[in-house]
DNA sequence: AATAGTTTTGCAAATGTTTTCATAAATTAG
DNA sequence: CTAATTTATGAAAACATTTGCAAAACTATT
C-alpha cells in the first residue's frame, strides 16, 4: 500500500502531480491571470493525464451557481413543448447553464413536488409554463428569492416575469376568422382546461368572439379532446356524424386541427369546400399538410429564445425586476378555410 | 445586530430553532428511525417554518450520489426523440432521479463538451443516442467508470449498455415489403448519415436489398432531406418532378414520409395508386394520417422506459454489468403502398 | 547591495452536509 | 437501589472546493 488515495482524482491528485498546492490549481482554473503560465502549464498537464474534472457540488458550496436552470413542464412529449425546450435550452446554454427538466403531466402537485426537488439541487432559476401553479409553488418561489420565468403565456398581471403570448387573443382571432367568412355553425374542438390556463384562455377568447358574432356551438359540437391527433380525430369524426354537422371547426391547437383534418378526410369531406378548420399553434407541419393550415402563429422558439436569454441574464445579474413580454401572434391564411356560401 | 446569521436558512438555523445539533437534525431526514418522534417533530416544525431545504450539493461531496442523470440527444425538439425523452425521464423519475438535458445537434465535439460538464455535475449516470460518439466521449465514459447507456441502437457488439432496435433491419424490412409488392424503381429520402449511426443503418439495410431484389434507385431520386417535413416536402416534389418518377419513394423516417406524402398531394398524385409511400418510426399522427402510413415501427417509449429502467437500477447497484436489449421492431401496414400492378 | 514594488504561491478558514464515535439519559433487570 | 442495556443526542472529522491573507520569490530602481 504505497499509495494511500488510491485512484481517487481530486483537486489534491493534481496539486501532488503538478507539485503546486491545491489553492494554485484551483486559481489556475478561476483566475488563470494570476497564476504564472509556466505553473498553469503543469497543472493543465498534470489534470489531462489524471483525466481531472472538476467537482461544481463542491464549487457550488461556496455560494457559487450551480449553473443549472430548472425548467418544469406539462410534457415534454408535445410537438410545442419540445419547441420551446429546444429554444430555452439553446439560449441559456449560450450563458453556460445547463437545464434539468422535469414534466408534471398537468397535475400540479406534482409540479410543486418537482419544483422542490430543483431546489434541493440548488438551481440558478426556474422556468414554468403557463399561470396556473399552486398556491404552494407561487409561495415556494417568492420565499426563496430564486430566479423564475413563467412560459408561453402573457399576461400584464402575471405574478412571474412571464415571456409568452396572449392566448385569449388567439382565440378570439381564429374565431373572427372564422366570422369573418360568414361561419355561424361552428365546432370547437378543446383540450381540457383545468390547470390549464393557455387552452383555457383561449378558449374564452373564442367563444366570447364567438357569442358576440351570431354564432352557435351546439353542446354536441363542443368536444373536448386530449392532446393526441388520434383521440381528435376520434372527437372531431363524433362531430362530423351528428346530422347536421357545423360548417367549420375551431381548433384548441394545431396537433387537434390536424387529427380534424384527417377525420374530415375519412369522412370524405372536402377541406375547405365542405368544412373549414382552423388551428392555433403553427407547429411544424402545419404549412406543409394538404391543404395547409389555416391557423394563429404563436411563436414557439421566440418564446423559449427570449425567456431563456431573460432568466439567464437576470441569473448573471445583468437585468432584474419582473418582466413581461409579450410575443406577437398572427393569423395564418392557408388552405383549409374558405366563406361561407 | 442581534442575528448574525441573518436570513441564510441551513441547518444550523433549523438545529437552532428546534434547540438540537446539526447531527440530530440531519439524522432525522436520513434516519428517522434513529431519532425520538418529538424531537422529530419540533424538527420538522423548523423546517416548515423557516422554508428549510436540503441543499444537495453538499450531500453530494460525501459520496451520496447526486440523484442526476445526463441525457444528451441530438435535438429534443424531433418527435421521435421528445418521445424517448418522456418515457426516459418518466421512467427515471420512479427512481427519484432527476435529468439534466442538453441537445448537441449531430455535433459530437459538442456532444463530448456536455458530457463534461454533465461529469463536472457529478450525474450519477448518461445517456446517448445511438453508438456514433467521438473517441474521446467513449474514453471519457471509460476512465470515469460512470454509469452509461446508449439508446435507440441496438448492436451485440455495443461499446456501451444499449437498448434499442435494430436500425438496419427496419431498413431491410421496409425495402422488402415495397420490393414483395412488385416495386423496383424506388425513390430514396433519407437524412444525412454522418455522425447518424441510426440512419446510415436504415439506408445500408434498405439498400442492400434493393439491390439484391433487382430494384433501380437512379441517383436522381436519392435524395438527403435534414429531419423536417418542409424539406422533405421539397426534396420529394424534386422527385417526382422528374419525367420518369419512381412507383415506390421508402423514407428514412416517418416526417419525411409525411413530407412525401404531402408533396405527392400537392402534384395530384393519388397515394398509394400512383405512388407507394413507406416510412420508419410510426410516429405519433402516422396512424391517422389519410391514408394511413405505411411503416415500420420502432417502440420508442419502449426503449426510453427500458433504458431508464435499467440505468436508474445499475446506479442504484441492483444489477450490473453491461446489457444489450433489443426491441423488436414490425411492419405496419396501412394504406400508402400498394403492389405494382 | 539594499530597498521597494510586483508577481506568484501556500496556508488555513469557510462552505453545508453526513457519519462515526462517544456520552448522557432513560429503561430494564437483578 | 444499583448495574446493565438500550435509546437519544452531540462533538468533531470528513467531503472537494474557493478565497483572503500573508509569505516568498522575483524585478526594477537606486
Amino acid at each position: 500500500m504505497t499509495d494511500i488515495k488510491k485512484d481517487k482524482v481530486d483537486i489534491f491528485a493534481v496539486a501532488k502531480r503538478a507539485k503546486v498546492s491545491i489553492s494554485t490549481v484551483s486559481r489556475s482554473f478561476n483566475h488563470p491571470d494570476l497564476v504564472n503560465p509556466a505553473t498553469r502549464k503543469k497543472i493543465d498537464t498534470a489534470v489531462r493525464k489524471l483525466g481531472y474534472i472538476r467537482n461544481r457540488a463542491a464549487q457550488t458550496m461556496h455560494g457559487i451557481r450551480s449553473g443549472t436552470i430548472g425548467l418544469v413542464v406539462p410534457t415534454i412529449d408535445h410537438a410545442i413543448f419540445a419547441e420551446v425546450i429546444q429554444a430555452f435550452s439553446d439560449s441559456v446554454d449560450k450563458h453556460g447553464f445547463t437545464i434539468l427538466i422535469a414534466s408534471h403531466g398537468y397535475d400540479l402537485e406534482k409540479e410543486y413536488a418537482v419544483l422542490r426537488k430543483f431546489l434541493e439541487h440548488r438551481v440558478d432559476g426556474v422556468a414554468l409554463i403557463g399561470e396556473d401553479h399552486s398556491e404552494e409553488t407561487y409561495d415556494l418561489i417568492e420565499r426563496q428569492y430564486i430566479h423564475a420565468i413563467s412560459l408561453w403565456n402573457y399576461n400584464e398581471d402575471s405574478r412571474l416575469s412571464c415571456v409568452g403570448s396572449d392566448n385569449k387573443l388567439a382565440g378570439c382571432l381564429a374565431a373572427q376568422h372564422l366570422i369573418d367568412l360568414g361561419h355561424l355553425e361552428i365546432g370547437l374542438v378543446f383540450p381540457p382546461t383545468v390547470d390549464n390556463d393557455r387552452a383555457r384562455e383561449r378558449r374564452n377568447g373564442a367563444q366570447s368572439v364567438l357569442t358576440k358574432g351570431g354564432a352557435r356551438v351546439y353542446p354536441q359540437w363542443d368536444i373536448e379532446s386530449t392532446y393526441s391527433i388520434a383521440d381528435a380525430k376520434d372527437a372531431a369524426l363524433r362531430i362530423l356524424k351528428t346530422e347536421h354537422r357545423p360548417s367549420a371547426i375551431l381548433c384548441g391547437n394545431d396537433v387537434l386541427a390536424m387529427g380534424v383534418l384527417y377525420a374530415a378526410r375519412s369522412c370524405n369531406l372536402n377541406v375547405p369546400e365542405d368544412l373549414s378548420i382552423i388551428g392555433i399553434g403553427d407547429f411544424k407541419g402545419s404549412n406543409e399538410v394538404e391543404p395547409g393550415l389555416t391557423t394563429i402563429r404563436l411563436p414557439a422558439r421566440e418564446i423559449g429564445r427570449q425567456a431563456g436569454e431573460y432568466l439567464s441574464r437576470s441569473i448573471i445579474g445583468e437585468s432584474v425586476g419582473r418582466r413581461r413580454v409579450s410575443c406577437n401572434i398572427e393569423l395564418i391564411v392557408r388552405g383549409t378555410c374558405k366563406p361561407k356560401p
